[in-house]
DNA sequence: TCTATTTAGTTGCATTTGTGACGATCTTTT
DNA sequence: AAAAGATCGTCACAAATGCAACTAAATAGA
């Protein structure tokens, strides 16, 4: 007999092959770096930040939408929002036909800082594919695609 | 003039186009998947479930590797460890060598546990790499393979 | 050998996060 | 128009995480 593998074995799971734990660790990585750069700089945390973003983006909108736009969790949206606040970076509006409702809005100083920022994310990004190659980027960005593909459509 | 970009403009950024939140979301949405399974299953925890994958791996480790093979804090490990001896799927042996260290090493029933696991891990591996398609796999992997050579290497 | 430094693992404390309940408001049903 | 239900955002509480200090043990330096 050659090459018959042992009767026992189960193929061993080598977690630094699996999938998930092989996302769950380039996305940390890739985040923290990045992540470093608004901490270090303005002392923003992640939520803050994707609040920030996602205001920037959008103009003004609801905590909701905030939340759904930054898969972010309402608890942690309202508590960007209040950090975000104290820091005079935007302002609430209620809305005068739904009085639950507020509307967000990045202040001048808010819209200076998300300039900024942005710039920093474009910035990181353009590196980030300059170092991963033509061809790294390519396929990094279709397998995103492919796993946005999958998991946006319910199962 | 025809479509001359707004002088003003700084290209906004898109969060939902930025690679760092992309990885992030992909990398949560699909654990998140797996962990629903050992969850539901086990009650097991991430940390707790990567401590049993790595044990499973390797056989015996310290405490210390384990973290090293896994990614986790010192503190995730000393936790996860703990949480399963409770559950008596692993046991410690001090190293006469060095009485600092401690192997860990799965019982009977810890081995029958990863054994269960981790044949969920590989269904579920298959399985996606089934829903992503030949090429959304391809592609898929070969774009995690860049990053980690991008982050594995300093800089 | 005695002291200083490093390492393994745990624990206390502070911070962050998620969960559930809540008041307020709007919508739907009857 | 009253009651029931849904939605918006917040808060109190519990669980998870990270950090720093700690004990115990090993190693290195004097």
């Amino acid at each position: 007999m050659t090459g018959k593998q042992n009767e026992a074995a189960m193929p061993p799971l080598v977690l630094e092959d699996f999938i998930p734990y092989r996302l769950n660790k380039a996305a940390e990585a890739i985040s923290q770096r990045f992540a470093s750069q608004y901490r270090d700089e303005y002392g923003l945390t992640r939520p803050e930040w994707r609040t920030l973003a996602t205001l920037g983006q959008f103009g003004a909108l609801s905590a909701t939408a905030i939340g759904a736009h930054s898969s972010m969790h309402k608890t942690k949206v309202s508590r960007a929002v209040f950090s975000l606040e104290q820091r005079h970076w935007l302002k609430r509006k209620r809305d005068d036909a739904d009085r639950r409702t507020e509307h967000l809005e990045l202040t001048q100083a808010g819209r200076k800082a998300y300039q900024h920022l942005a710039t920093m994310a474009h910035d990181y990004e353009t590196e980030l594919f300059a170092r991963l190659g033509e061809r790294g980027a390519k396929e990094l960005k279709a397998g995103l695609a492919a796993l946005e593909a999958y998991y946006r459509q319910g199962r």
